[in-house]
DNA sequence: GTAGCTGGTTTCCTGTAGGATACTGGTTTC
DNA sequence: GAAACCAGTATCCTACAGGAAACCAGCTAC
């Protein structure tokens, strides 16, 4: 439902001293809003840390990796997930049923990036204590 | 249908070779945590990867570069970032007043995240618009 | 004197993300 | 029969992020 941004590249062409600077900026921001759309929220980002490090993980079990998350909001942000291609969803015919999720290629693409998110969240932890 | 292996997690065989998933992950979730909180909502990213670009710069400007914030949202986080020291601001007294935004040394330590952030997203955009 | 620039603040309003709680429906165990 | 486990749904509710618009004070140029 985003992305009908229309950008008025051509608004003023005459003669620019400068860059198009809110134009041209866009054009470097955009990339990133797409990701926080799609990472955005409390939990999303912490779902995907949770099966790059559990690997395929059931429900339950990923809802105690991921301390303070509710049944309603895992169940929902792991459709979006799969949605988006993210992770996949499988269901085993068990006796209590079993359902586990896992990562897919293209979602462990994430996994530079999230490491480096936490790799900051320490950096920063430091630092706030050392002060 | 019947006895797929089941996943004894519980085993109750001695000791298990698997740690404490719920409190190991949540050490390793709670930097990802920090980082979020404090990047946060729609637009501080966005500030911070604006001001990477864009250097100095002042806060009508700084509007005008990131399409849709408005004023309000724009000074609150701006505060934000500059009470967790990642920005400073400076206030020249010039004829109408004119202040000037500056990543910090520690903002810029962001770079690295924040490209990665960007970095993703152009190659989701592909992917979304090669399907 | 009035229109514009600067950098904001204040007020009001709304949507929705997310929390609490209870429930389903099947299966196994006691 | 009761209780516990699984993987969720359904409902209800609230807090707060964020948007719109008006406003402020100081200065300048016309």
């Amino acid at each position: 439902m985003a992305s009908n941004k229309k950008i008025d590249q051509k608004a003023s062409s005459t003669s620019m001293p400068e860059l198009d600077r809110p134009a041209e900026c866009a054009r470097h921001l955009m990339p990133a809003m797409d990701t926080l759309e799609l990472l955005g929220g409390k939990w999303k980002l912490l779902i995907v840390l949770g099966l790059l490090y559990g690997g395929k993980t059931r429900f339950k079990q990923l809802q105690k990796s991921i301390p303070g998350i509710t049944g309603k909001v895992l169940s929902n942000d792991l459709k979006d997930l799969e949605q988006n291609g993210i992770i996949t969803r499988t269901v085993y015919d068990t006796s209590p049923i079993t359902v586990e999720y896992e990562l897919t290629p293209y979602g462990r693409t994430l996994e530079k990036l999230i490491l480096e998110i936490r790799e900051w969240g320490m950096i920063h932890r430091q630092r706030i204590l050392s002060e």
